[in-house]
DNA sequence: GAATTAATTGAACGTTCGTTTTATTATTGC
DNA sequence: GCAATAATAAAACGAACGTTCAATTAATTC
């Protein structure tokens, strides 16, 4: 019939949300069809256009405003007058914990890219690219401050962040590993990797992990 | 009409893989049809059906290919008797290699598992895990004979990989690096991570390496 | 050179897709 | 409590999908 007893925009576009990023992380965004998402919200395909355009309108914004929270956890994590050792242990731990976090949303913004328009594909890279730039920025200070010892910054900053995003093809919540001891091996790891031998800052490094594990 | 001079079903089967791989790794496996694979190959789309029955026999077909190609260029590579270091080196500079030269096949195998049945995802995925338990293998092995300095090895296998297999997100051929500037730079950052210090053997891996590039 | 086999076309099948339109009902503001 | 608006249902649209089938022609075999 029509509007149904109850019915609210606000919590449906909230469970449209929710629904899709979950839908689209399992069978890909091409597999799920909007009356499987209408299904699963409990309502019409019609109501979902309401809410969203178009599918891809959809995809966007679900893409844009994980970048977004990506972005505004690293401003808010970001230590302001620090090392580049303190400065590299909290990018890392920052996008371990968001990427563990938000694992569904993740794979979506990493895995459905192509499903994009030019436009909106360029829009989403831009905010990654600015969001890596970060890294490596910090990679260079250390380089230039001598406590990093990197051939190539670019080249390590990639290397880094498909290791450190690569946790959510395999990490499971309430296995073998908490959050806390997989970002206190990763960091452990990530200062090998670039070079960090002083066992004073390495010990620096685990102690911090392990207070915020 | 009906069969065309000059038609040849080795050649056809040929031309249909290659083209898929690329179509596939451009598009994703949902968004590519049927009749733009065959309009790319230049044939009908059900002359297809001669050589795969279903579409996603086809995929099923590429990945265990893939899969199967980078087992044996393992099993080539994979040095006979010698210690942890020289075995890491041959596990990485193999995988490099092998993915950077076939991205397009790794691309769709990484990307279009979800678009398997359980039964062929099962299969995939054992032979995954079968090539990476050599590299846990070797891992284990360094950490045993005291060479590797490892927290966890089935983590540090996990990140090694996915920090390896990521070069294909950026590597274009004929950019900034070569193939052999890529490895050489991972090959370095591997050590590194995986607690290999002493100069004497790094500077021969390093050696190994540029004498490959 | 006739018979057989291999390779392909062209048309069609039923299904599903994203999306639009129209009608209908619940809620809100005055 | 009545008008305005918000939220949804139901049905339908044309297009595209994977796949099948019968017909047709090229190549091969004997």
């Amino acid at each position: 019939m029509a509007r149904t007893t109850g019915s609210d925009g606000e919590k449906t576009e909230a469970a449209i949300r929710e629904a899709a990023v979950n839908l689209i992380a399992r069978f890909g965004y091409e597999a799920m069809s909007m009356r499987q998402l209408a299904a699963e919200v409990g309502v019409q395909a019609a109501a979902l256009y309401r809410y969203f355009p178009t599918k891809e309108e959809l995809l966007f914004t679900l893409m844009r405003e994980h970048m977004e929270g990506l972005t505004e956890a690293w401003e808010a994590a970001k230590p302001a007058d620090a090392g580049p050792i303190r400065r590299l242990s909290a990018y890392v731990e920052n996008h371990i914990t968001f990427h563990i976090e938000r694992r569904h949303a993740t794979h979506v913004s990493n895995m459905e890219l192509r499903s994009l328009s030019p436009e909106r594909l360029t829009q989403i890279l831009r905010m990654r690219t600015a969001y890596e730039k970060e890294l490596r920025a910090i990679l260079r200070d250390g380089v230039e401050a001598d406590v990093f010892s990197v051939d190539d910054t670019g080249l390590t900053a990639m290397a880094l962040i498909q290791m450190m995003t690569g946790v959510i093809v395999w990490f499971r919540p309430g296995e073998r590993l908490s959050i806390g001891e997989v970002t206190a091996t990763y960091l452990s790891m990530t200062m090998r990797l670039v070079g960090v031998t002083s066992a004073g800052e390495e010990r620096h490094v685990h102690e911090h992990a392990q207070l915020r594990a």
